[in-house]
DNA sequence: ACTTTTTTTAACCAAATGGTTAAAAAAAAG
DNA sequence: CTTTTTTTTAACCATTTGGTTAAAAAAAGT
């Protein structure tokens, strides 16, 4: 097995295809036989790069993990004035998550059947260190009269809660609240909205 | 099979049990034998008063799901002002994941791996009805000037977005913002903050 | 006490599933 | 052309899983 320029593409490939039957049926639900069908290839194949369910599943939800947070960590870090950042944060996650839909449900319920996984994970990228900086940031603000008095972690989870829930909540939404309307475009312009949104909240 | 009470105690505790296990592993990862041990019965006794896992997961999924649109729909559907409305409903969604705190997750992700699943149940129990109704009260507050200009629609979005996903997304929120502390603590005082933050928002 | 219902026990079944193996065929690299 | 690597095929295996069955035991109802 070594790396060579098809081994490397049907690796790729393998885990694209893995990804979305794991993000549509979740770890238990997907069957590898199912994985091996829709990449187009055979499950011996399937085992030959990836030893087992369970290897192939981790690096599927690594990767889709990091792929939220990462980009995160960045924008929790820089040095842009509040409501800027707040409105970098929600593009981040409109963006993110307008080419990976699936990336809400499928964190949020692996996470919920074994909640070590998160544990794993949520330490490296440099999430807790953008954070702590954007609390201190939303402290001196509140501090400094420029937005209302509002807890900063409240705040925070305010704003991922209004960027993911529309994604994950998705069928329930787009049935409930906007049949016989295209709701990808709802949420393709809803960035701007959610943090306008918020900043009128929190605005003086 | 008659309606005795030992009868009836038996297929309540076996409800409350598989409640307990597909919230918690899903459809696809819960055994039947978990739920049979989970209960203290055997597997025999299941299927004895329900048939097959399917059955049985759909009664589990369709009362977890009344529990959350029931009363809603009736919030929805009644005469309040609508700033007392929008904290009814946050106020409702508190005290009801508060008490079932799985609900979120359990209903996102059955929902995700089978859309069918909420067109069955979502136009039962007035939901929709109280919907229009508060759409349109949305609508007037908007023309008579008492709140911002504001789709209705993303509003109720956005009141169930910050109701929700606290619950939903708890391990990672709890793990990311509110380590070292009670985090049931944070979500219970929640709901009149939501509230306050959403009427800030949209009041002239 | 007698009857009916509920529950247990334990063996059993068929299908599905993750995973393996070995040999052949196809493709790539040298 | 030869060698190495990748991919397929297909049979195979052990385990898990949903589900069944039949008979006995326990409990409840009368």
């Amino acid at each position: 097995m070594k790396e060579n320029k098809k081994s490397v593409e049907t690796q790729e490939l393998i885990l694209k295809t893995a990804k979305d039957i794991f993000a549509q049926k979740g770890y238990a639900g997907a069957r590898m036989q199912e994985i091996a069908d829709a990449a187009g290839i055979n499950k011996a194949l399937l085992h030959y790069y990836y030893r087992s369910k369970e290897k192939l599943f981790d690096q599927v939800f690594e990767e889709a993990f990091k792929k939220l947070a990462g980009p995160l960590a960045t924008f929790l870090a820089d040095d842009s004035e509040l409501f800027q950042k707040i409105r970098n944060i929600c593009k981040h996650y409109n963006n993110v998550l307008m080419e990976y839909p699936f990336l809400p449900n499928f964190i949020l319920n692996e996470v919920n059947t074994d909640p070590t996984r998160i544990l794993k994970l949520i330490n490296v990228e440099g999430v807790m260190l953008g954070k702590e900086k954007t609390l201190a940031q939303i402290s001196k603000a509140v501090e400094d009269g420029v937005i209302r008095e509002i807890d900063p972690r409240e705040l925070i989870l305010n704003i991922i809660s209004l960027s993911i829930f529309p994604f994950a909540g998705k069928p329930i939404a787009s049935e409930l609240l906007y049949k016989n309307v295209d709701y990808n475009k709802i949420l393709n312009t809803r960035a701007d909205k959610v943090s306008d949104f918020i900043i009128q909240s929190i605005k003086k």
